[in-house]
DNA sequence: ATACGATCTACAGCGACTGTAGGTTCAAGG
DNA sequence: CCTTGAACCTACAGTCGCTGTAGATCGTAT
C-alpha cells in the first residue's frame, strides 16, 4: 500500500502544503495517519480527493459547495434524493459560469488580438475595457 | 456638468457603495469632490474609470494588475505590450476553464436527470474532477 | 552520527471585499 | 418651513481562501 508525505501529495496535485494542511482543518479532507513523528501520511484515495478539491477550486466552487460535491460522490451507495438536489443546484450554478465565461472568452479574444502590440497605433485594450456595451452582467443593484 | 452621488455610480456601473469607497481608499480611483455635507460627488471622468475597473475585475485583472492598465491608459503613446500580455494569459485560462466546466456539467447532468437515482450507475464525480489530464495550470512546486 | 531538508504547530497577514454600528445629510411631501 | 426616511458618512470588525513566519522536531542519506 502506497504512502505519501504531505509534500508528495503537494506535488502530485498542485495543492500547497499549507493550504493541504488548511483543507484539513476544514475538514474537507480526512486527517490521514501519523507516523510515530506524528507527519501525516496519505493513501491513494486521499489523493484522489486531493484532486478533486484542488480542479473544483480551479473552477471557482467555494469549498462549502465542493463540500457537497463530495458529499454527492459518495451518495449513490445511500439515499440519492439529496444527492440529486445538490447535483441540479450545482448543475445551474455551472451553467451560470460557462455563460459568463463564454463573453468573457470573446472580450478576451477580442483583446490579445487587438492591434500589434509594438505597433505604433494606440492599444485596444484600454478602450475595449472601458466599453459600456460590453457589459458582462446585468448591472442592477 | 452632470453630477452623481456614489449610489447612482453604483447603479450605472453596478460597484456597490461599499466597494467604490473601498477602491477609493485603495487610491484605484481619485477622491471625488464633496458637498457641503462631505457626501462624495462624481463627474463623467469618474463613471468611465470606474467602468473600466468593473470590467477589468470581470475579467480576473487583480487591482495591481488594473492599477498598472489605468497608468497605460494615461499613458496611450507608450508600448502596450505588457496589457496584451497579459490579456493572453487570461485567454488561455479561460479556455482551459470551460473545457473543464463542459465535462463536468455533463456528468452533473446524467446525475440531475438519472430516472433510477438509487441504480443510475456509480457516481463520476470525483473522478471527471480528479483526473490528472485536466488540469488547467502547470503544477510544479 | 551527523547533516540538512521536510515536516510539525500555532498564529499573524493578505486580497478583495462585506457587514455593522451609530451618526449625518439631502430631497420630497405636508 | 419642517418633518421624514432613504441615502450617505466614518470607522472598523469579519469573511473567504489561503499564505507566510517562527521555532521546534523528524527522517533519511551519507
Amino acid at each position: 500500500m502506497k504512502e505519501y508525505s504531505i509534500g508528495q501529495m503537494s506535488r502530485r496535485t498542485g495543492v500547497k502544503v499549507t493550504t493541504i494542511r488548511y483543507y484539513e482543518s476544514r475538514g474537507l479532507i480526512l486527517s490521514p495517519a501519523r507516523t510515530t513523528g506524528r507527519q501525516r501520511r496519505y493513501d491513494e484515495a486521499a489523493l484522489e480527493r486531493l484532486a478533486f478539491l484542488r480542479h473544483a477550486r480551479e473552477l471557482g466552487f467555494g469549498l462549502d459547495d465542493i463540500a457537497d460535491l463530495m458529499a454527492l460522490a459518495e451518495a449513490p451507495l445511500k439515499d440519492c434524493a439529496p444527492a440529486h438536489e445538490i447535483a441540479r443546484k450545482q448543475l445551474a450554478a455551472v451553467d451560470r459560469r460557462m455563460k459568463i465565461l463564454a463573453q468573457l472568452r470573446e472580450e478576451l479574444a477580442r483583446m490579445a488580438n487587438a492591434d500589434d502590440p509594438g505597433h505604433a497605433g494606440k492599444c485596444r485594450v484600454i478602450e475595449v475595457l472601458g466599453d459600456h456595451r460590453l457589459c458582462i452582467g446585468a448591472h442592477e443593484a
